[in-house]
DNA sequence: GTCTCCCTGTTC
DNA sequence: GAACAGGGAGAC
């Protein structure tokens, strides 16, 4: 039995867009039978309630906004589930073992079941109805791929015009824009040829305009590579991330600049290992 | 608006 | 065997 679902080490937009995508011919039409919480810190409401809400419901599609997968149920209620850092979502016969940190398992009519395994704990699944959806959604930011440039221009300088923290900050601020983590930013700001640490106030209407074009070019290029993935990844259909190997700054600490040969730097900016190339990033 | 903490596998 | 990795909730 073949296992569906790729391993990322931390998934951001591209990496949970293509999950969306790979997951969302396998689950749409399928009914949930039963429901089996592992870890009760994971899931909202409590486990029995959360369980009784989604047994006997089918799920009708997945949207995704910013980081959160957006399950549709045949009731209209929804369930959103957050990787944070570590989790993954595999697809697969009701049979299969559960693998070390399953933190959640829903079975299907079908023989099926989707696996959430997730070593940090950190992840989440919340059901919820239509009327009162979780903060942490509602708070999003606009979407860096559909949204029009100019309005997402106007939101940038407005939020960059009220923060005297770097940058970087500002774009991993998932209230502005949703969907940046920390492997995006890094390599936006290096083809942009922005300093991570320069305050946003600073950045320039020419160089927001420069960002923006370099942020649609780096996503969509990633989500054509499937996502970044770091280390194994388990598929059985092909559905490998293969972005890593298009990294020019994230992850190559102690490493050249492959611009200029410049040593690469790596400090916390914002809370965060941050890659930079000081040559090349004003 | 910025800092801390949650977690455990991996890296040094 | 200690330090590190980090998204977002919650605390200041």
């Amino acid at each position: 039995m073949a296992i569906i679902g790729v391993i990322y080490r931390m998934p951001e937009l591209p990496e949970v867009e293509t999950i969306r995508r790979s997951l969302l011919p396998l689950v749409q039409g399928a009914e949930i039978e039963t429901v089996q919480v592992f870890l009760a810190k994971a899931v909202r409401p409590a486990p029995a309630e959360f369980a009784a809400g989604l047994t006997g419901r089918r799920i009708t599609g997945i949207e995704r906004r910013g980081k959160y997968l957006l399950f549709q149920l045949d009731n209209g209620q929804c369930l959103t589930i957050h990787l944070r850092m570590a989790g993954r979502l595999v697809w697969q016969s009701r049979t299969t073992p559960l693998a070390k940190h399953t933190t959640l398992v829903i079975n299907f009519r079908d023989g099926k079941s989707l696996h959430f395994v997730d070593p940090r704990k950190f992840g989440t699944a919340v059901l919820f109805p239509p009327a009162a959806p979780p903060a942490g959604l509602t708070a999003l930011g606009l979407e860096p791929l559909t949204t029009e440039k100019e309005k997402l221009l106007a939101v940038l300088e407005k939020a960059a015009a009220r923060r005297s923290g770097p940058v970087k900050g500002l774009l991993l601020d998932q209230r502005v824009l949703a969907g940046l983590g920390n492997i995006y930013a890094d390599e936006v700001l290096f083809a942009a040829g922005i300093s991570p640490l320069r305050p946003a106030r600073e950045v320039t209407r020419a160089e927001w305009e420069k960002l923006y074009g370099c942020m649609v070019a780096i996503l969509n290029k990633a989500l054509v590579h499937r996502g970044t993935s770091q280390r194994d990844y388990v598929d059985g259909r092909g559905e490998a991330g293969e972005f890593q190997h298009y990294l020019q700054v994230y992850g190559r600490k102690k490493e050249t600049c492959f611009a200029c040969g410049a040593p690469l730097v790596y400090v916390r900016v914002a809370g965060r290992g941050t890659h930079y190339c000081p040559t090349c990033q004003k």
